[in-house]
DNA sequence: TGACCTATATCTTATATAAGACATTAAATG
DNA sequence: CATTTAATGTCTTATATAAGATATAGGTCA
């Protein structure tokens, strides 16, 4: 037996992982979208020449990422931007006594402009490039405003942006539906702020109240930096929530 | 074929969950230490009757809540409260710029005193129930303080904590090694404070300055409640690093 | 002889494939 | 509309191979 029939190359990585990414990728190019069933285990072994436990595998990967979900007797999914699903995954600010609910939000400017240094570098372009800022107020349910944010979109992603007639609540949907550009994690540093006297009109404080700046990049699905959003929370009746396991 | 031969009974999970959780069992009644090599897959499989693979799928999950280390060839060991990993997992404070580091400690009160009601809801014990309180200051590289934190721990599972000489940096190895107490996972609640002038004092910053105020709750492996912890962060040159995948 | 090296055997986990059992859904049937 | 049946998918078991880690036997050389 001189040939080698498997391909096991040097430094290869296992073969679910590889299928894992031929997989990933059809959702970046977009040929599986969100909501769509996917084909069968069975069917994607025979496509792919491979045994249906090695497709399992690749698939147990993405479930745990979030990417796919699966339902016994009723098929595999691309998962989709849903509520409720982004506001776990997402959005960590509950109220001190009772359950978490979904924020309103109440859009303040809509502006083009060049991206800030820190801005470009935050989303991996030239520093001068065209964004979009969103500045926005979240409330939950009672109507007194929550947070403060600013959103940050690279211009050349988000194509003809300024057709949008409004700037729906759950803005990740949005991007899914409107470009095609799914949210596949994000990353968010912490700090404590004192309010600016604009942030204070905007809040209802005082200035100088303590606020919980939080600082967030969003990647898509190919770990590219799509969104900068920075919020200031007032945290006198809601804290953010986070579980270490 | 009338009799079940399977224990297929009603709103069962499935079998490797049933592994997992006995074999959790181990970890929490001590029959298994930390760092102690346990048996091979296939021992585990015929000591249980079932098959090598359900017995792997079991260790897959453990593996990924950090119960459990593989080595390839080498074996499958109980995890231990390292040093890095603890780091990794429970410390989430990090220079604005360069790496994470190792946070240095000095204690500044340890006290024996009668549980408030929020320590005993927190803690899950009656209120008025005798716990510890250790108060420190941890640092950084340099040696400017980072953060002043307060401990409670109920004195009724860390029995003889009066003995003790000093009081380590990473505290979840010293219960884990004196008293068999394994911290599994924690949740966290931040929010933005203003410093007393006693934080003020102790931190070297001026009374008022936004605090990050971190309130963790650390559970054990049976998801008993086992420690308090309050910590107030200066955010001026560190941030609270979250990634949502 | 004693120290050291190496090839080999063996144990363990990692990966891959295959097949039967069980669960759920949806279509077909009366 | 209720029941049955078929299709599809997941769960579990079984088996085989690959590769890392370690112990051991045997040989070489100072």
């Amino acid at each position: 037996m001189t040939e080698d029939t498997k391909p096991r190359a040097f430094g290869f990585r296992p073969l679910y992982l590889q299928v894992r990414e031929s997989l990933v990728r059809r959702l970046i190019d977009g040929s599986w979208q969100p909501g769509q069933l996917i084909p069968s285990e069975m069917e994607l072994a025979r496509e792919l020449g491979i045994s249906q436990g090695t497709v399992r595998k690749a698939l147990d990967v993405m479930r745990a990422e979030n990417l796919l979900i699966s339902r016994q007797g009723r098929g595999t999914r691309v998962a989709e931007p849903e509520e409720s699903r982004i506001l776990f995954q997402f959005f960590h600010l509950v109220p001190d006594n009772g359950e978490r609910s979904f924020p309103n939000s109440r859009v303040l400017h809509r502006d083009r402009a060049r991206a800030s240094k820190a801005e470009a570098e935050g989303l991996n372009t030239e520093a001068g490039a065209e964004v979009w800022r969103i500045e926005r107020v979240r409330t939950l349910e009672d109507a007194k405003p929550l947070l403060i944010e600013t959103i940050t979109l690279p211009a050349a992603r988000f194509p003809e942006f300024e057709a949008l007639a409004a700037i729906p609540n759950n803005v990740y949907r949005l991007y899914s539906q409107t470009w095609g550009i799914t949210i596949g994690g994000a990353s968010e540093a912490l700090k404590a702020i004192s309010a600016s006297a604009e942030d204070a009109r905007v809040l209802g404080c005082a200035p100088g109240t303590p606020l919980l700046e939080i600082s967030r990049t969003a990647f898509d699905l190919a770990q590219a930096p799509v969104e900068l959003r920075v919020s200031r929370c007032l945290t006198e009746q809601a804290h953010y929530r986070a579980d270490l396991r």
